[in-house]
DNA sequence: GCTTCTCCTTGACCTACATCAAGGATACAG
DNA sequence: CTGTATCCTTGATGTAGGTCAAGGAGAAGC
């Protein structure tokens, strides 16, 4: 599974994946997580963490599970999800390189992951022991009050997320989530990449597949954008905000 | 405003209306967020606080204005809620005695408030600085840790919210907050007061006070419960849970 | 006693969105 | 070239829950 465990140098054990200088530990250096900690004590939560490998489609834990572990994205997409008792699938958020999740989860009572985290592609990624990372906040005032921050950041978003769900329609959310995904702006117009899968985005957006594909007809219908495959041109901000 | 001021003691200057071993005080200790400073800090920042009132109604703050402290409710209930433009308006949480609200905006990079407070009942408050009760964080380890576990449930929290939100519909989520609220139980029967008037209820579930009203009728309907005002006698939890 | 609140219920109606079912379109395997 | 995936769109139909409008019941004020 871990074939780059390979190229781990002699002495350096779990961590041969993320060798000192190597692009990845540079990223995970730089992550706002570990950013505020000392070099010896990154040095030693490097040591502590593993890579992990995800084919897509896998799913890396389910919700109530035990956590002993959060992650940082290298290459891929994982989709953390909620999943009814009814079968019913609500994604809550799909994270990508760079990034980490399920940080939050060392900090509550029950240590088990109230999400469900699945690739999306395949995936590399970096395996954090919150154990080794809790010691290091413990000790760092810095990196305590970052990792606050993020949490309550993810806390903010979660709210966000329920004004858009409660005082929101489906096209509103629709229009935010295209606004929210700009990727070239200039004066009314706009560029628009989606990322992902149209049923993954339909269920970010809390709506069906059909209604996702019957929203965005209607707006080009009413000449507000242009579709190609997974880019959009939107030919009038100022009629698409209106619904945010 | 402050009567409670004319109870100050000479020499302490704005927690007066929390004198050392008054019950406020002693609650106040006791609190999750205060309970692993040391006796000194503690002291310090109960000088920094100061006392609040609200009439019923009142709006202590808005969403979007500066941040600059958070509040432990003594007696009241406060309404977290959220605004639409549109004039909607989504009630997020009711705050009651012994708890603290707001705690987790101190560390947002816009410290701003994201909803808005409003007392749903005549309230005395604590007035805490962000700023005063960051700094005891600063240095005390254990008080962080347990800011960080409180902002992680506050985190959790929304996600179940948004669960019920999206994978569960109006009954179920009427079935888990009269579970929720459950005051004394017995093999299959239970006794739940409902503390809120049904609007505030209503908007808290996200549905219309109708559908709520007609909700409850339906199951009174089907023998499940019997309603007396504010009580409501569940006849069978067995037949309740299905829908939680 | 009436008036006027506020709070809740009930009925009639409506609509946003889901569900069900049936095709395209594109890509890959054989 | 043909089968069979996956992914998306489109149409027809259903329904949960919202909206509008009209009371009823209790409390508070005059």
């Amino acid at each position: 599974m871990d074939t780059t465990r390979l190229a781990t140098t002699p002495g350096v054990l779990d961590s041969g994946f993320m060798e000192p200088g190597s692009p990845l530990c540079e990223t995970f250096r730089q992550h706002y997580l570990f950013a505020a900690l000392p070099q010896d004590d990154f040095d030693g939560l490097v040591s502590a963490c593993s890579s992990k490998t995800l084919e897509k489609g896998e799913v890396l834990f389910h919700r109530g599970d035990p956590a002993a572990d959060f992650y940082f994205v290298d290459t891929g997409l994982v989709e953390l999800n909620l999943i009814a008792p009814s079968g019913e699938k609500k994604v809550l958020e799909v994270v990508g390189p760079g990034r980490t999740f399920a940080e939050a989860v060392a900090f509550m009572r029950e240590r088990k992951y109230p999400v469900t985290a699945e690739a999306l592609a395949d995936c590399t990624l970096c395996q954090v022991p919150n154990n080794a990372y809790l010691a290091l906040i413990y000790e760092n005032p810095d990196a305590c009050m970052r990792l606050l921050s993020d949490v309550c950041r993810h806390l903010h978003a979660r709210v966000r997320e329920i004004e858009n769900l409660t005082v929101a329609n489906a096209r509103s959310r629709l229009a935010s989530y295209l606004l929210d995904h700009v990727v070239d702006t200039n004066d009314d117009e706009a560029t628009v990449r989606l990322e992902l899968p149209r049923h993954v985005i339909a269920s970010r957006l809390s709506i069906a597949p059909e209604t996702l594909s019957r929203l965005l007809r209607s707006m080009v219908d009413e000449g507000i954008l242009t579709i190609e495959d997974r880019v959009i041109f939107v030919h009038s901000l100022a009629r698409l905000r209106p619904y945010d």
